[in-house]
DNA sequence: AGTTTTATTCAACACGGTTGAATACTGCGC
DNA sequence: GCGCAGTATTCAACCGTGTTGAATAAAACT
């Protein structure tokens, strides 16, 4: 931005890495909507425009910069083999051990991105549906399995999507102890007394 | 907007319904960042400042204009009051009341912004969650509201917000079916065998 | 009647993302 | 080596956004 001669400049500086990774840092810090292309060039220490050309667009910058995992897939198949007993329990772990080791911040502005949500919807309601059924059987297995999935929905949406304090301020074993009897009856259905 | 003579207009003309009601329409059509208040202020016949004067900022145009609670406020209070062996049923029913009556159009591009969110959090972590702290009682009461709102913030997050097939393919006395367990367990803290 | 308060328009501001032109370097074919 | 296409970069401007201050006219109050 600031006096560095026009045109291309020596040598292979890779700019456009340069520019992805301060791109990635704003929008983990601020969010979509709080990261101004400005902000960006100037952390990046580049003009506005060069991130246009690179990136094509401010939504094209947050897709490319931000390659957002959504799930592990190792974590579900170890949570998916012990025994029935504390697979509830498994699969809570499985869910904060992925997303808090993520860092607090993935959650903001992942909302924004269309893709993801799409991304988190089919698992959801595909593999690790189908998986859960699977695995817990018995008379309305895919019912208790959709419960289970919308209960740890509930979890991920309340916690890392759009976090709602009391349940974002917990700690990954007061989630187990507060999901823990949730969970456990929409896996095997029946209701406590 | 435009020639309307400055100053105050004769009469009462209710102009902050007018824009509110305009406002309405166009953010349930176009969603929060895809409605500019120009454009609501022309829907309503008036000026942009107006907007400004009246609700202060476009937050605020949009938290006053779109009341929109995700839970039905008088089938909650009506949900509160009875006895608590179906609580869990009339939670869900006034979940289910209000958003399957608004049709499908209320989902769709509620979701992508984050002022909706942030109303929708607020709600779940405040009102919510309180009064149904309040209603159950008894020892771990705030711990149990949390997990219940949890699984309330799951029904409407995989049926509604980020609609997964298996859920919003249920009808509503199926959610009861499909819900109640988990939503029970979360109230009552038990875990079932 | 006179003064304050309220409702309204107008004009400008600051900032957002995006675009077109100018410029300087690179990499290629000869 | 030289010329020339392609590429990377800055600069200056554009247009649309939400917001603000001044001007103005009706209403409300004393």
């Amino acid at each position: 931005m600031l006096n560095k001669t026009r045109g291309r400049p020596r040598g292979n500086p890779d700019t456009k890495a340069r520019i992805a990774r301060a791109a990635r840092e704003l929008f983990l810090t601020h969010g979509y909507p709080g990261t101004t292309l400005r902000a960006v060039a100037a952390a990046a220490g580049v003009d506005v425009a060069l991130i246009s050309y690179h990136f094509g667009s401010k939504q094209g910058l947050f897709s490319q910069s931000l390659n957002l995992l959504c799930v592990d897939p190792t974590a579900l198949d170890q949570a998916l083999r012990g025994n029935r007993e504390q697979l509830a329990d498994r699969l809570l772990d499985s869910v904060t051990g992925l997303w808090d080791a993520a860092g607090p911040a993935q959650s903001r502005m992942v909302v924004q991105d269309d893709a993801t949500m799409r991304a988190l919807r089919d698992y959801l309601d595909g593999e690790l549906r189908l998986r859960i059924a699977e695995f817990i059987g018995g008379p309305d297995a895919t019912r208790r399995a959709t419960a289970a999935v919308a209960v740890l929905g509930g979890l991920i949406f309340t916690r890392y999507l759009n976090p709602i304090r009391s349940v974002g301020a917990l700690s990954p074993a007061d989630v187990r102890r507060v999901f823990r009897p949730a969970l456990r009856a929409a896996l095997y259905g029946r209701t406590p007394a």
